[in-house]
RNA sequence: GGGCCGUUAGCUCAGUCGGUAGAGCACCUGCCUUUUAAGCAGGGAGUCGCUGGUUCGAGCCCAGCACGGCCUACCA
C-alpha cells in the first residue's frame, strides 16, 4: 500500500485483503459492497485482484475517501468540444470549460492526457501537476478511461497542433466502473451493439451517424408537410377494431374497461376520419405493430409515416413521394444520387411508373393473364410454391399476382418505381380505376428492391366500402388472421361525406435504411426487438 | 419450420494432432511535464454459452439446449 500527496491511501482490490495496513479500509469497502446485496459481498471479496472493473470500483472508493464526490449534481460549461477547435483562433489563450467522457489517457509522468468526446466532438485535456496541484493531480490519477470530467482551463495548440484544453481545475463528474469496448476495433458483436446500444453509440462513429440522420430525416419530414399545409395528428395506437393494412395483431387488455384491445397495424382509418371532419391535409408519424416475422426489413414495432390529401388522387402521391425523396436525398447526399449496398440508386423525378398486370404479364407472358389456371401453371412453371403443396389452398388471382409480384418482379425493382393499380381483390380500400372495376388507383413503392411506401385513391363510397370490408370478415372467418375486420365507426364516418382524398403511407425504418446504407432494419432502430437474454 | 455459421478475459481476437489457456486493448505497479492506437519495464485478470456423453485426459470430438448472425421457407 502506497501513501500518496496530503497521506491519502490507495484502495487496491484484493492485494488489500493481503495488506496489514490496507485493513483500516475494509470497514468501509464492506459497507458499500453490503449495499449491493448479501450475496454479492462475498463474491466480491473472493475475486482475485486486478479486474479491471473491481480497480475501477477501487479507484471510486479512494476517490470518495479523499472528499470527491464521484456523482455531484451538474456543471457549468461554456463551450463544446467542436466550438473550442472551430474557434480556436478566436479562443486561443482564453479560458474554457468543457465537460465529456474521456475515451482515452495518456500518463506522462508528472503530467498526463486525455482525449475528452462530447455531443459531437473530441477535445484533449492537458493536465500538469505543477498547474492543477498535487491534490487534483491525485485524482487525476485515479480517473479511468469512460469517467465523465468536466475542465476549465486555457485553450492552446500543443507542439504536435493538437487543439488543448490546459487544465486549471479537474471536475470528475461520473465515475465508470465498467471497462468500455476495445478502444481501436469498437464494438463489434452485433448482438451486444443491439442489447446495449449505448456502448455501441459511445464506441462506434458510424453508429451515431446512423442516428442523426435518422433524426434529420424524421425532421425533413415532418418540416416538407407542414410546409404543404399538412396537419400533424396523433391517432390512437390502442384500438378496439384494428384495420388498414393485412396483418396481425398484438393483443391487450384494458383492466378498467375489461375491453380486448389491440395495437395499430396502421392509421388509415382514423387518419381518413379526420378527413371527414374537414382538416383536408393530415399526416401523422409514428409506431405500428404488427406480430409476425422479423428479418432485414420487418421489425415487429415499426414507424410509418402517413398522409392524407383531400381532393387529391393517387397521380398526386406520386409527385409528392419523388418530392419528399429528392429533398431527403438532396439533404443528406446533397444530390439525388446515392449508393445502398453497392447499388446506385438515383431518386430523381420522374420514376418510372410500370403498371402491376403490364409487370407480371412481362414475368409470366401474356396469355397467363387471361384465366386464373393459367395463371396458375404459370406461377408453377416459374417455380413458386403456390402453398398448396402442404396441402393449403390455392390463393385467388389477386393472390396469385401479388405472390407473383413478390418473388420475380419486387426484387429486381431496383431504381425508383411505382408499381401501379393493383388487383381489387387485395386492396379492400383503394378506389376502382375508371376503366375497369377489378382495378384499383393504388401504387407501392420500390426502391433497391425494399417495398418503401403504399398509396392509393381512397375509397370513398361507403355502400362499397361496407361490401369491400364484408368480403374481408369473410375471409376473416374462413381463418383470414389477417384480413379486416368490420369498422363500423369508420363506415359511418364515410357516410358522412369523405372527399376524394390520396393517401400514402411511407416506412421510415426502411427510408433511413436507403439514405445510410444500412443493411438491415435493425440498424436505423435504437432498441430493436429482441429475444431476452437467458438469466440464470 | 429448415440449413449453414458463430459463442474463449470487460472488449477485439488466436488456440496446431484431444494433453490442462494465449495476444492486443482495458486495468494495476514503476519510469516518464507537449503525448495522441504515446513509449519502456513488470503484473494481475477465464463458469472456454449451458447440460450431458465419449476419453486416462475435452476449448477442441458427439448429442441436446440457449442466444445471435446469414440464407431459406411460411405468413401477407
Amino acid at each position: 500500500m502506497e501513501t500518496r500527496e496530503k497521506g491519502v491511501q490507495i484502495v487496491r482490490p484484493g492485494r488489500a485483503v493481503r495488506n496489514v495496513a490496507a485493513m483500516r479500509l475494509q470497514p468501509d469497502r464492506q459497507r458499500t459492497i453490503a449495499g449491493l446485496s448479501a450475496s454479492r459481498e462475498a463474491s466480491e471479496l473472493e475475486k482475485p485482484e486486478g479486474v479491471a472493473q473491481d480497480q475501477m470500483r477501487a479507484n471510486l472508493e479512494s476517490l470518495r475517501k479523499i472528499g470527491i464526490d464521484p456523482y455531484p449534481h451538474r456543471f457549468e460549461r461554456s463551450h463544446r468540444s467542436s466550438e473550442v477547435v472551430d474557434d480556436f483562433d478566436r479562443l486561443e489563450g482564453s479560458e474554457v470549460t468543457v465537460a465529456g467522457r474521456m475515451m482515452a489517457m495518456r500518463g506522462h509522468g508528472k503530467a498526463g492526457f486525455a482525449d475528452l468526446v462530447d455531443v459531437e466532438g473530441k477535445i484533449q485535456l492537458y493536465v500538469r501537476r505543477d498547474e492543477v496541484g498535487d491534490e487534483q493531480f491525485a485524482v487525476w490519477e485515479l480517473l479511468n478511461v469512460g469517467d465523465i470530467v468536466g475542465a476549465r482551463g486555457e485553450a492552446f495548440r500543443t507542439r504536435s497542433g493538437e487543439v488543448s484544453v490546459k487544465v486549471k481545475e479537474l471536475t470528475l463528474l461520473s465515475k465508470a466502473l465498467l471497462p468500455l469496448p476495445e478502444k481501436w476495433h469498437g464494438l463489434k458483436d452485433k448482438e451486444l451493439r443491439y442489447r446495449r446500444r449505448y456502448l455501441d453509440l459511445i464506441s462506434n462513429e458510424e453508429t451515431r451517424d446512423v442516428f442523426r440522420s435518422r433524426s434529420r430525416i424524421v425532421h425533413i419530414m415532418r418540416e416538407f408537410l407542414v410546409g404543404r399545409g399538412f396537419l400533424e395528428a396523433e391517432t390512437p395506437i390502442l384500438q378496439p377494431i384494428y384495420g388498414g393494412a393485412f396483418a396481425r395483431a398484438f393483443e391487450t387488455h384494458h383492466h378498467s374497461l375489461d375491453l380486448k384491445l389491440y395495437l395499430r397495424i396502421a392509421d388509415e382509418l382514423y387518419l381518413k376520419r379526420l378527413i371527414v371532419g374537414g382538416f383536408e391535409r393530415v399526416f401523422e408519424i409514428g409506431k405500428d405493430f404488427r406480430n409476425e416475422g422479423m428479418d432485414r426489413t420487418h421489425s415487429p414495432e415499426f414507424t410509418q409515416l402517413e398522409l392524407y390529401q383531400a381532393y387529391a388522387d393517387y397521380n398526386v402521391m406520386m409527385e409528392t413521394t419523388e418530392s419528399l425523396f429528392e429533398l431527403l436525398a438532396r439533404e443528406l447526399h446533397g444530390g439525388t444520387k446515392f449508393t445502398w449496398q453497392g447499388q446506385e440508386i438515383d431518386v430523381k423525378a420522374p420514376w418510372k411508373r410500370v403498371r402491376v398486370m403490364d409487370a407480371v404479364a412481362e414475368v409470366v407472358g401474356e396469355e397467363a393473364l387471361k384465366s386464373k389456371e393459367a395463371l396458375v401453371a404459370a406461377a408453377q412453371a416459374a417455380g413458386l410454391d403456390l402453398g398448396d403443396s402442404q396441402g393449403g389452398e390455392l390463393p385467388g388471382f389477386g393472390g396469385l399476382v401479388e405472390k407473383i409480384l413478390d418473388e420475380l418482379v419486387e426484387p429486381n425493382l431496383i431504381e425508383p418505381t411505382f408499381l401501379i393499380d393493383y388487383p381489387l381483390e387485395i386492396s379492400p380500400l383503394a378506389k376502382q380505376t375508371a376503366d375497369d372495376p377489378d382495378i384499383v388507383e393504388r401504387f407501392e413503392i420500390f426502391i433497391a428492391g425494399i417495398e418503401l411506401g403504399n398509396s392509393f385513391t381512397e375509397l370513398n363510397d361507403p355502400d362499397e366500402q361496407v361490401r369491400r370490408l364484408g368480403a374481408q370478415v369473410e375471409k376473416r372467418a374462413g381463418g383470414d388472421e389477417e384480413a379486416h375486420g368490420m369498422d363500423d365507426d369508420f363506415i359511418m364516418a364515410l357516410r358522412h361525406g369523405m372527399p376524394p382524398t390520396g393517401g400514402l403511407g411511407i416506412g421510415v425504418d426502411r427510408v433511413v435504411m436507403l439514405l445510410t446504407d444500412s443493411p438491415g432494419i435493425r440498424d436505423v432502430i435504437l432498441f430493436p426487438a429482441m429475444r431476452p437474454e437467458r438469466s440464470e
